[in-house]
Formats: C-alpha cells, structure tokens, sequence
DNA sequence: GATTGACTTAAACCATGGTTTAAGTCGTAT
DNA sequence: ATACGACTTAAACCATGGTTTAAGTCAATC
C-alpha cells in the first residue's frame, strides 16, 4: 500500500492540513494510521474517504450529520440502510437548495435588467 | 402609503424580527422611518427591499458586500455601474457555486447507489 | 389605575467551521 | 553535531450570522 503524509493529502485535496487535523479531533477521520515517528499517513482509501467528506461539506452538510455518517460506518453493515437514507435525505435537501438559490437568482437578475436598462439609455 | 409594523413585517417575510433588527443594525436598512412612539413602520418599498435582501442571503452574499450594495444606493445613480457589476460578479459565482453542489451531488448519488444495490442483493 | 402585549435598546451569548499560535519532536542534509 | 523543514499537540483565537436577555416604554383593554 502506497501512503502519502499530510501535506500531500492536503495538496491532493485542496484543503488545509490544518483543516485534516480538524476533521480528525471532530471523529470524521477515525483510526488513524501513524507511522513510527507519530505522524499521520493516509492511504489511497483515507484520500479517497476524505473526498467523500469534502462532498458533503461542499452540499453543505453540518459535521455533526458527517461525523453520525462516520460513526455508522464504524458499526458496520447492520447501518447500511441508515447510511443510504440519511444521503437520500441530504441529497433532497441539497436540490431544495439549489431550487432556492435558482430562484433568488431571478430576482437578482431582474435587477441586472433594470440597471443594464438604466445605463443603456 | 400603508405602513406594517415590525411584526407584520416579519410574518410576511418569513424571518425573525431579530433579524431585521440585526441587519438594521448592520446598515442595510438605512433611514428607517419611525412612528411618534418611535416603533420602526415599513412601507410597501421597505418590504420590497428586504426582499432583495433575502434574495442576497439566500445566494449567500456576505452582511458586508450587502451592506456595500446599500452604501451605494444612497449614493444614487452615479454608482449604477458599480451595483450592476457587483450583481454581475455575485450571479456568476452563484453559478459557480450550483456547479459545485452539483458536482458534489454526483459523487454522493454513487454512494447512494453502491448502498441500494448492496442492500438489494 | 393596573395589566397586557407589542414595542424599544445595548450587550451578552451562541453555533459553526475552521485557523493560528506556542512549544516541542523527529529525520535528513551540510 | 547542528541546522532545517516537516511534523506533532492543546488551546486560544477568529469571522460569520444571527438569537437571546434584561430592563424599560408605551397604548389600549379590563
């Protein structure tokens, strides 16, 4: 198994290695691997669990939702149906979002118009 | 002109009067008129203004940038400009951001669909 | 004339999501 | 052997966007 350190994984990732450290003391990254010298590796899996989660807090999904997701995968299959609910629900949520958003937009929009219209004349 | 109290004010807008004293208070609700007894009356214009508020909010616009948005009305025509870019660059990173969620969305609608297809076996 | 309900204020408080700091350890290159 | 850069920690700090509290005023009702 290939492992990178933490300011590989935070430049692969785009986030701050700080940012890591955080997601871990908030139980979003649980057992750790560390090498001998105490410092953290992460495997390809970490990388790839971690974008999982950067999934989830680009939709906006509170890290207290995130690290309950985490604790269930801890407990293994017998939550997998609790898992694919709570995505389900958020990912709803996320399009009445979006909707929301496209909406406000318009009426933003319609005070482009209206200043475009001013300065055109 | 019809005026509303704070209350009905806030029933129509959905929204705490908390809030609308808190953005008051942040200056985006410059010269607001009062009654002899000193309570803050909004008129059909108000209310259409705070809607462009929330609009903003919901596209989520900083407190400061709407609050430079307002600055720049009460300095009238000569900054229509300066608003119209300013609603330009927000639409676009709006855009931007809906792309993002979107995309996010996409790699949680895997997740989703690895889970239903374990638990369908 | 006392109570009620709606309003007022300033200031304290809160949650969220990090970021920064200070003090220290380790492995490698000079 | 020492200096360097990368790493470690806990705790303090920060910004954002409100919400809540405490103390008080006012107009209309009982």
């Amino acid at each position: 198994m290939k492992y990178v350190s933490i300011s590989e994984a935070a430049a692969q990732l785009g986030i701050p290695e700080s940012t890591i450290r955080y997601y871990e003391k908030k139980g979003l990254l649980p057992q750790m691997e560390r090498d001998e010298a105490g410092r953290r590796i992460f495997s390809e899996d970490r990388i790839a669990f971690l974008k999982i989660i950067i999934y989830l807090k680009n939709t906006h999904m509170p890290i207290s939702s995130i690290r309950q997701y985490v604790d269930w995968m801890l407990e293994g299959d017998s939550t997998t149906e609790l898992r694919l609910r709570m995505f389900q629900e958020h990912k709803q949520a996320v399009l009445e979002e979006i909707a929301l958003m496209t909406e406000s937009l318009q009426g933003i929009d319609k005070k482009i118009a209206r200043y475009t219209n001013y300065l055109s004349k």
